[in-house]
DNA sequence: AGCGCCATGTAACCTGTTACATGATTTC
DNA sequence: GAAATCATGTAACAGGTTACATGGCGCT
């Protein structure tokens, strides 16, 4: 089993929703996967020609109707098995996150607890952030998309995604307590 | 600011705890820092050699004690001092780990929920070893270093991801239920 | 004799980011 | 006429992994 990456998949997984263009799918990416996954224009573009190449998706290049130049994908049945081939196969390891807060927070003794006090209400602030940007996708998916099929597991996701940063903010609140108490 | 990798600052920050060489280094951050920091020895040794061509640390070459080749480092004063500078610097962006499992949970609906939860029950299992090594490491943190310095702040980011870990298993319990509803 | 652990190191490779180049259309 | 948005693409770079090469020590 080879060790390839997955963003292929995340692609071809895009591809099934309605966007067309590399432009688009980026987008839908940093609207709605942004919490568990990044993607740069530098890796959809080579990737969109790679599947043309492997018979995953057709292209139409449409310069015709005034508008700018713009390629549409399609995926085609190979692609569709494709993806289906890749959401049967077991899933590899759970991820390891490189945290730069607890990082430093592993050396703290180097530091005084102020400093480290502001870092963790820095780091808390930024998941508060991100709590309410979820907030506003679940709200825009209730809204916009409750009747789309795939809406059911979008929330899946931002649910975890919720759980996760509300954790995140109580040990946040919990170890400030702690460094204060000294 | 430039973007740098924070792996010099972890190799800084470990070689405060009593590691000097490289392979100590690996066990360390394998053992300790394992749910937020990852290092192979690609990194390592040539962040070594960096340290020192920076005067952050000094080496000694040790060939003659019986055992075999091994090259202790020591932090400078000048490198006690870049890990405290970077202790001091504010935290960058909070990371976004990308998540297999919710990539494949976001497009599940070209899949039957039987695999779906299928994977969840995967991940479970996954994040429950987890948790008990977080469990196992505490313990041994509390009965050989709990008179260490840092020893505090060791326990701090263990219970962040014991924290997290708890929160992830719950979601797959939930959205396992939700799936079973149907 | 063989295995596991201690120990160092590098080269090839893969993945992904950033910066840049280009240009049309829409909106203010 | 300026700015934002839509749209495609690449080259250079950075970061990190993997596979490989090397070798001693201690135990069974």
């Amino acid at each position: 089993m080879s060790k390839k990456s997955d963003t292929k998949y995340a692609i071809l997984g895009v591809l099934t929703t309605g966007c067309r263009t590399g432009y688009a799918i980026k987008q839908l990416i940093d609207r709605s996967l942004n919490h568990f996954w990044k993607i740069s224009y530098g890796q959809i573009y080579p990737v969109l020609k790679q599947l043309v190449d492997e018979g995953l998706a057709t292209v139409t290049d449409s310069s015709q109707d005034g508008k700018p130049d713009k390629k549409e994908y399609f995926l085609t049945e190979k692609g569709v098995l494709e993806l289906q081939t890749w959401l049967l196969a077991p899933i590899k390891d759970i991820p390891t996150e490189k945290n730069e807060l607890l990082l430093k927070l592993f050396f703290s003794r180097h530091q005084t607890n102020d400093v480290t006090i502001l870092h963790l209400n820095d780091y808390k602030e930024k998941l508060q952030e991100r709590y309410n940007t979820y907030l506003n996708i679940e709200q825009s998916i209730l809204l916009y998309s409750s009747d789309n099929e795939d809406a059911k597991f979008w929330l899946f996701t931002l649910d975890y995604g919720k759980r996760i940063a509300k954790s995140a903010i109580e040990w946040c609140n919990d170890t400030i307590d702690q460094l204060k108490e000294e």
